[in-house]
DNA sequence: TCAAAAGTGTTGTTGGTACACCCATGG
DNA sequence: CCATGGGTGTACCAACAACACTTTTGA
């Protein structure tokens, strides 16, 4: 942060997109994410994270936000910064690249507006390399970490909720504990401890329409952030 | 990471870095950090954190070690990438910067090589703003973030650990612990809390010299990170 | 009236807190 | 033999896992 000098640095900021969707073969819910396939060199045809240089006028959010806009045509409201990523050889051509990495989590109402193409495609997140063979520069490294961030983020902190839309049972912020876990839950102990947090408060609502006892719906209490979960399996 | 455009935005790295040292007035041991004066506008005058521009050739961490070897005199051996700062308007020069900001810890024996100079001061963490005024940009805000997350990852992570030398009586530990927590623990069931999480191991020595029985001698354990860790109060 | 999921009750166990107490050393 | 911190024992209590059980709807 002091004297200037002429760098060959290129800034981007780039993305992980998290969507939670039922998996094609189990049809357990799951986590998904958007890759975009290189159209030139270096890695050409390999999949990519969706993202695109910093311009001079624009903030780092405010870059993702465009980019995801752009090539996804989601407006998540969760985006959170990651992690910055500057090895001097990520990537094999001449200029050097340093990304800012942001994750964003899509609520399933939000998901609605995704699209896809030829060079935009969704996978889970779980069998990337089965689907999508070897990702572009260092981005396998990048997702495997924003996974485990993920995972492990969602015991100590609401997170979970910016899957779900304004009001929802709780069974479904289970199911969203599940998917992300990758593990099923105790539905009665679960509850317990979401209520016990106050990360959630009851809307006095009910939904309807379901074929049993229709569930209460709950909102997420903006207040109350870091705690801890003691997450447990049930067999 | 796609089309190059050509940016007019610097890119920086500079370090929060914390030492523990005894408080001036209270002799109690506090997080202590190092601020270098600025010597040019913007901000001149003003006290910033240590760091400076990214060289093409160089890694994200190697800037951040070269560059405090050279103001501070220091090599610390925990240096982690903490969050990257890039508004459009902080700075009010005509140049944009974007901060990469990593933080050091400083072991106890490390810290024995630090220097002082007429623009490089070292102030203790919580009263900065009584001691060095407002910082340059917004470094202020980073700091606050910094000491945050430091007390937050302090209780699921050994991070405490990297203060201290290869071998440490749990007592020490304890004493890392309240420093950054800034209050007492209660030693029999701080040991016991340590002892079950297995991030230190015996290593069968202990300390002699001190005017009561000797401490057991620790080392860190490498693996067992991430847990929960409890830490009480005692009155 | 049955299936299915919501939601409650209860019990055994684990792990944290508080605090009394013993241990080992140097002075 | 005393002061000082190291280290252990233990009793109380809160929180969690496991699982049986009741409730409320649609079909």
């Amino acid at each position: 942060m002091t004297a200037p000098s002429n760098l060959q640095i290129e800034l981007a900021v780039s993305t992980v997109v998290f969507a939670l969707r039922p998996h094609p073969e189990s049809g357990e819910l799951t986590l998904w994410l958007p890759l975009v396939r290189r159209i030139r060199e270096p890695f050409l045809g390999q999949w990519a994270l969706p993202g695109g240089p910093l311009e001079p006028e624009q903030d780092l959010v405010s870059s993702a936000r465009a980019t995801l806009l752009d090539t996804t045509g989601l407006a998540p409201r969760h985006l959170e910064q990651l992690y910055a990523f500057g090895d001097v050889d990520r990537s094999p051509a001449s200029t050097r690249v340093v990304s800012i990495i942001y994750w964003a989590l899509v609520r399933a109402d939000e998901d609605a507006a995704a699209v896809e193409g030829e060079n935009l495609e969704w996978f889970p997140a779980d069998d990337i390399t089965e689907e999508a063979g070897v990702l572009a520069f260092d981005h396998g490294v990048i997702l495997a970490y924003a996974l485990d961030r993920l995972r492990a983020k969602v015991t100590y902190s609401p997170i979970a909720h910016a899957f779900l839309p304004e009001q929802f049972p709780l069974a479904e912020l289970r199911r969203v504990y599940e998917a992300i876990l990758n593990r099923a839950l105790d539905p009665s102990n679960f509850r317990r401890q979401i209520l016990a947090q106050g990360t959630v408060e009851d809307t006095g609502e009910r939904m309807t329409g379901t074929a049993h006892r229709p569930p209460r719906l709950y909102r997420s209490n903006p207040h109350r952030t870091r705690y801890t979960l003691t997450i447990q399996e049930t067999p």
